[in-house]
DNA sequence: AACCCCTTTTGACCTCGGTCAATGCGACGA
DNA sequence: TCGTCGCATTGACCGAGGTCAAAAGGGGTT
């Protein structure tokens, strides 16, 4: 896992207390103790967008978090058809204890910031870090709700049911990320900046680009949506589009 | 969670020393101390088929490993529309330590038999179990790869495809819940019998009933499987069906 | 054996989203 | 200012799978 291509930065000079990241990934709940510890192992990488982070079947030999920047996990068939099956967005966590290998591959989609454990030691710190071992056991009973989420979505939507849904995801996403109270309740309008390309939205939600794109205009047609440019979109009415969601998610 | 209907089943007859799914559940490594532990908290319920074991959103008081039987975790849309998000099998457990509302609707499709604990004790015991911390969290592990491997066949496969996948799937849990060393690589023909229904199997894999049908028809008239009776499917060459599969899952 | 109930299968038809191809639209370098 | 390159949009057509409806199996029960 992790490449180590000419073009990978890696860098250290990111003090914990000031990560952007520090409340809301794997070490959330760390105390001063754990802290330290994690601080003293840990190293940044970064990624260009479009670079592969790792593949399937690839020895795990780091583990990390994301600081900035958007990657996804992807799974892909052998006539080349694939599927992303999670986004990683800031604070989301990449491999796991325990397993030896990469089980699915994992790409940068922007310039994505990692802030990397080399596995081994960090499984043998782990037992001195109860806090952060239970915040991975919750992160990964979130991802799990995630994915089940996701696999309705992948099912039973329709192409402007999934549109819908991936831009309320995203926008709740986006709050969370920079207030701290979030809840998208506001009844003013939301711009919401995509971090994907039409291209990688209908690999995340089992479309193709072109579907993806006629929804795009179908919803700007309807008044649901304005965009500005093609990676910034405007939600007037977020009532109105949660409406076209099919659920009470 | 675990309604307690009146036709709800309670026992505690059953020793860990000859459970069925002792080596395979989240005891699987629990030492001496730890099964006496799970031993004198434990109690069995026994869910007829097609009952509710529990709804998404009520409390989770009680969670559980299944011992015999099939169950389904689904989630619907307003307008009823349903997907299946996970299969419980005989050793899968239901519920999750850390959460107190039920995440997903929980259906016994067979009789189920489950053996549970009530939460808070179960959670206070976790603490002294660490054999079961790690067998929990590495089982979650496995849950989250399975769902992703799902969203793969949701988002891409064609109807052909996810009914392939999906009798493997049933062949392969079948033979490692019979024979430890599993391995379906037994060359000549494999009886599948099927703990589901034509409607439920529809509702697991993204289709309607029609289609499933159909591909069963389908896939008996190019002779990759034989029927025997509706619930019985005879595998005369896995390789042959596995090539249906679309990837080397 | 006749009936009922429920699941499964089959048929006819339609629609949503995929496919293939052309066109549009910035951004960037010469 | 003009190409060009990559992404996005739009159009025309098609087909896999959904929908609606009817027929065909099984078990049970009487």
């Amino acid at each position: 896992m992790l490449d180590d291509d000419a073009n990978v930065t890696v860098r250290a000079e990111i003090r914990c207390s000031t990560c952007p990241v520090r409340h809301r990934a794997v070490c959330a709940r760390a105390d001063a103790d754990e802290l330290a510890l994690l601080d003293s192992v840990k190293f940044y990488k970064t990624y260009q967008a479009g670079q592969t982070i790792a593949l399937r079947g690839d020895p795990l030999e780091v583990l990390s978090s994301v600081v900035t920047g958007t990657a996804t996990l992807s799974q892909s068939m052998e006539d080349g058809r694939t599927q992303i099956v999670g986004l990683l967005l800031p604070s989301d966590f990449i491999g796991r204890p325990g397993r030896d290998t990469v089980a699915h591959d994992v790409t940068a989609v922007t310039e994505v910031t990692l802030c990397c454990f080399r596995r081994k030691p960090f499984e043998d710190l782990l037992v001195n870090m109860p806090h952060v071992q239970v915040r991975l056991l919750e992160m990964t009973l979130d991802e799990l709700d995630a994915a089940r989420d996701w696999m309705l979505l992948l099912g039973r939507k329709t192409a402007r049911e999934k549109i819908a849904s991936f831009l309320l995801l995203i926008a709740q996403r986006t709050v969370s990320n920079t207030i701290s109270n979030s809840d998208l309740a506001c009844d003013d309008e939301v711009r919401i900046s995509l971090p994907l390309s039409r291209e990688t939205m209908a690999t995340y939600l089992g479309l193709t680009i072109e579907t993806v794109s006629r929804q795009f205009t179908a919803l700007r047609k309807d008044g649901l949506i304005t965009l500005d440019g093609t990676r910034t979109v405007i939600v007037p009415d977020v009532a109105a589009l949660s409406a076209e969601v099919g659920d009470g998610d």
